[in-house]
DNA sequence: CTGAAAGCGCTTACAG
DNA sequence: CTGAAAGCGCTTACAG
C-alpha cells in the first residue's frame, strides 16, 4: 500500500497523513490518533526508500565487520555486540545493515555504503592502536561512534569504551595483595587499542609495586582457548613459573584450566587466575560464587550503547560527540588465592 | 555526486550512463569500459533508495533473529552463519539486513520489512518442528530460504539442510559396531526441527539393532556446555551408566569432557563421545586427529549457500525453489573406543 | 546505439 | 490545521 493508496482510503491529503504519522506537530491530535491506528489496522507504513529520497537521511546504522582471513563476527564477543546493538536498534526502530569487508577494502566499502546512502551512521569495532578509519569517515562525512579509543586521533569523535587501563591496573593491584610477585599477562593482540591499554595498566601497576617485569611472562595473541592452553602449559614449565596469571577473556582462561587440570593442578590453589569477561550470554560464569575471578563488563550493553549513541548522533538534531567510559567490576571467584 | 552530475561529467545522457552501468546490452562495449571506469574514478555509485524506488527491488537479504529471552545471535553457531551469508553477500555486491525481534513479533517484523522494501528476500533461521513462518511469508510474497526444513509446509519452498537424521543414524551405528549397548543422547531442544531430526535418527538406529530405548539416557536442553556437564555427571552416576554419550554441539561435548576429567575418568577409553561439529571459526577441532570424535558440517558454508540460493530467487529471472541436502562427515577423533 | 521524459513513493516549503 | 505540487535520484518504455 502506498501514501496515496491509504490517503484516499482515510479520506486525507498525503501531506496531513504523512505529517501525522511522522510526529509533526501542525497536525491535530484527534487526526493523528485516528490515522496511526489506521496505518496499523491497514499495515501501512513508508516505504523506506521513498522516504530516504525525500529527506536525505537513512534510518540504518551500519557494522562493517572486518575480515582479516578468519571473519572477526566468528568471534563470540561480536556475536553479544550485536545482539546488544539490535536491541536498540528494534527499540528505536532502526535498522541494522551488516558488511564483512576485506582489510585492505575499507575505505572502499564506507565510501560505497554512504554514496549509496545504504546507512545513516556506522560503529567502528576493534579499533586499533593507531586506525585509520575516523580520519576516512570525518572526510567522508559518515557519523560513527568507535567501539573502544583511537589513540592517534585528535579531532573529537564520540566513543563508548572500558576502562580497560584501570581494569588491568586494580587486578594486578588485587593479585599483589594477594601476595603474588610473579604474574603473567596472556592478553590478545597489542596492536588493538582495548589490549594495549591492557598492558598499560599490568606494567603500570607492576611498576608502582617496584616490580621489574619479566617478557617471559607476557604474550599477545588471538584470543582462544588454544592460546591459552599452550601458554599455561609453556608458563608452567619455566624453573620459575609465575604463580598468578591475568588474561583477557575467558576464552583464554578456559584453555588455562584446562592445561591447569592436566598437570595435575588445581586452580585458585596452585595457580591463582584472572580474567577479563565480557560476560558472554553463552558463556556463563555466573554462579553465586563465580568459578573465575573476573574483571566482568558486559559487552552486550556496550553494543546497546553505541547504538544508541549513534542513533541520536544521526538524528536530525545532530547531537554532539559523546564520550563513554565504563569501568568493569573486580568479581572475586574461585581462582584466586595467596600463593603457596 | 548524483546521477545527473556524473552524466554531465563524462558528456553523456544519464540513460546511457545508467545503462552502461547496469549492463545493459544495448550499450557500446567501448562506451561501457569507458563509463565503468569514470564511475570508479569519481567513486559514483548509484543511490540504493533511488533504484529501489525506479525498480521496485532491493538487493538486500534480511536476517531476522528472534529473540527469545536471550537473543539467538548469542550463540556462536548464528555468529559463523551469519560469516559465511555475509561472505557471500559482500562477493555479489547485496547488503545485509539483520533484525533481532521478539517471538511474537515475527509477523509484524516480517510485514514490516516488507512494506517499507528494507528487503528483497530473508533467511529463515531456526525453524520448529512446526514453523509458521514459511506460510506467513508465502502469504507477504516475500522470498525466502530456510536454513533447515519445516516438517509441516507443503507448498515447495527452498532450503538449505544438513542430513541430520542420517548423521545421527551413522554415529550411532559406528558406536554400536564399537560394542557400545547404552548410549544416550544429548540433544538440543527437540522443537526445533533439526533436534528433532537428530533424535529420530539415533531411535532410527537403535532400533535396527534390536535394542531397546531408555528415556533416562535421553535429554534435551538449549545447547551450553554447563548442560553437558551435568548431564554427564547424572549419566555417569547411574547405576548402569552409558557407555557412550551423544551429543548435539562442541559446546555440549566440552561440557562433558570437563565432567569426565574431574571424575578422573578418560575419555575415549572409560566413556566414548561423538558430538556434531558445525566446524566453528573460533572453536577448532580441527587437529590431526581430532580431539572429539564428530559429525562434521561447516555451518558457514551453509550460511554461504542460503545466502546464494536467496540471491539467486531475489533475482529477476525468479528461479524455482532449491533443495540442498548436505551429507556431514563422520571424523573419527580420539574421544571414542571400544567400551571397556 | 542514444536521449528526453514519465514515474517510482515519499516529504516539505508554500499557500490558504 | 489542511492541501496541491515540486523535487529527491534513479530506471525504462518510447521515440529516434
Amino acid at each position: 500500500m502506498t501514501l496515496k493508496e491509504f490517503a484516499k482510503l482515510v479520506g486525507m491529503s498525503q501531506t496531513t497523513v504523512s505529517r501525522a504519522l511522522n510526529g509533526h506537530p501542525e497536525v491535530n491530535e484527534k487526526t493523528r490518533a485516528r490515522l496511526i491506528e489506521a496505518a496499523r489496522q491497514h499495515g501501512y507504513a513508508a516505504n523506506a526508500h521513498a522516504q530516504f529520497l525525500a529527506t536525505g537521511h537513512a534510518s540504518i546504522i551500519g557494522c562493517v565487520i572486518p575480515v582479516t582471513g578468519r571473519s572477526e563476527i566468528v568471534n563470540p564477543i561480536y556475536a553479544d555486540f550485536l545482539a546488544g546493538a539490535g536491541e536498540e536498534c528494534s527499540a528505536r526502530r532502526f535498522d541494522i545493515n551488516l558488511s564483512m569487508v576485506a582489510d585492505d577494502e575499507q575505505a572502499q566499502a564506507y565510501r560505497r555504503l554512504k554514496s549509496k546512502g545504504l546507512i545513516g551512521g556506522v560503529i567502528v569495532q576493534f579499533p586499533r592502536h593507531d586506525d585509520s578509519r575516523p580520519a576516512l569517515l570525518d572526510s567522508i562525512g559518515l557519523p560513527y561512534v568507535v567501539h573502544g579509543r583511537v589513540t592517534g586521533h585528535d579531532a573529537p569523535y564520540s566513543w563508548v569504551d572500558v576502562n580497560n587501563q584501570r581494569a588491568f591496573e586494580r587486578a594486578t593491584g588485587f593479585l599483589l595483595q594477594l601476595g603474588h610477585r610473579r604474574i603473567a599477562l596472556l592478553n590478545g593482540i597489542e596492536d588493538f587499542d582495548f589490549a594495549h591499554r591492557r598492558r598499560q595498566g599490568y606494567l603500570t601497576a607492576l611498576r608502582d609495586a617496584g616490580l621489574s617485569t619479566d617478557p617471559a611472562l607476557m604474550a599477545s595473541r588471538e584470543m582462544t582457548a588454544a592460546y591459552g592452553y599452550g601458554q599455561a602449559l609453556r608458563l608452567l614449565d619455566m624453573p620459575d613459573p609465575p604463580t598468578a596469571i591475568l588474561c583477557s577473556a575467558t576464552t583464554i582462561a578456559t584453555g588455562i584450566r584446562q592445561a591447569v587440570e592436566e598437570c595435575g593442578l588445581t586452580l585458585g590453589v596452585d595457580l591463582s587466575v584472572v580474567t577479563f569477561d565480557d560476560d558472554l550470554s553463552y558463556y556463563a560464569n555466573r554462579d553465586t560464587v563465580p568459578f573465575f575471578t573476573a574483571m566482568r563488563s558486559g559487552v552486550r550493553m556496550a553494543g546497546r550503547l553505541c547504538a544508541q549513541r549513534l542513533i541520536e548522533r544521526i538524528g536530525p538534531r545532530n547531537a554532539p560527540a559523546t564520550q563513554d567510559l565504563l569501568e568493569a567490576e573486580l568479581v572475586v571467584g574461585r581462582s584466586t588465592a595467596p600463593p603457596r
